[in-house]
DNA sequence: CGTTTATATGAATCATAATTCATATATATT
DNA sequence: AATATATATGAATTATGATTCATATAAACG
């Protein structure tokens, strides 16, 4: 396991939609199960496997209280990084990828190369 | 398409092994396909779906010197994010999740929970 | 021009990951 | 104990992405 896959491997799990929202409600603080799946609108099973999916990347812990089982951010630093990542993008104009790429691909079509 | 839908995609991109070594070495400085197919030691067609798949996200940028396309990052601000999310990784032990893993999943197995 | 060198592309295959569904577990409540 | 509520799990399905292979394109050079 090198470097670069393992850091591939933290990247690739939150590079999930579903998963960053979640991370991205966590940054604001804990949430529980049913609180994210509400939220999201998501079916509950899948908001409960992609939080094991953060929790095996060591991106958020759990804390049962009663029936519900609370989920944070297991570091700040991670909320950080989303918000220094997200202000990179814009200074990129990274968002709207769709348009960008679709005025590409009519140069390309057009004779360019 | 949502900011985390955009940042997702971004993310996913850079999430993956390869990119992610490619993105590393064009961090310290501009290289051509033949170079970057030569020191990853991959197929050279391998290495070029790669870029295509960086520069579909603005991640890299190509100028072409006679035959030689010659690529490098967009913006060192990328440079920055990778080194950042390395630091962070390294704080919270987020390498080596492989092990951190097998032991949750033998805990589990005798009982827990 | 024909050949070599460098890169890109598209289709096919293979691998991985997301989603759903049914069900299990665990706590609380009556 | 029986039931309700909250969450987790595993298997099955489906979707997405990586890799390979064959081939196309494009520049340089004899």
């Amino acid at each position: 396991m090198t470097m670069a896959e393992d850091q591939a491997r933290f990247l690739r799990c939150v590079g999930e939609p579903t998963r960053l929202e979640i991370v991205r409600l966590l940054a604001k603080g804990e949430r529980c199960v049913g609180e994210l799946t509400s939220v999201l609108n998501k079916e509950q099973s899948l908001i409960s496997h992609h939080l094991k999916a953060l929790k095996e990347c060591n991106i958020v812990k759990e804390r049962q209280e009663a029936q519900k089982v609370y989920y944070k951010l297991t570091n700040a630093g991670l909320a950080r990084l989303i918000v220094d990542c997200e202000a990179l993008m814009k200074e990129l104009s990274l968002c709207k990828c769709q348009e960008v790429n679709y005025e590409r691909k009519a140069n390309q079509k057009s004779g360019k190369r």
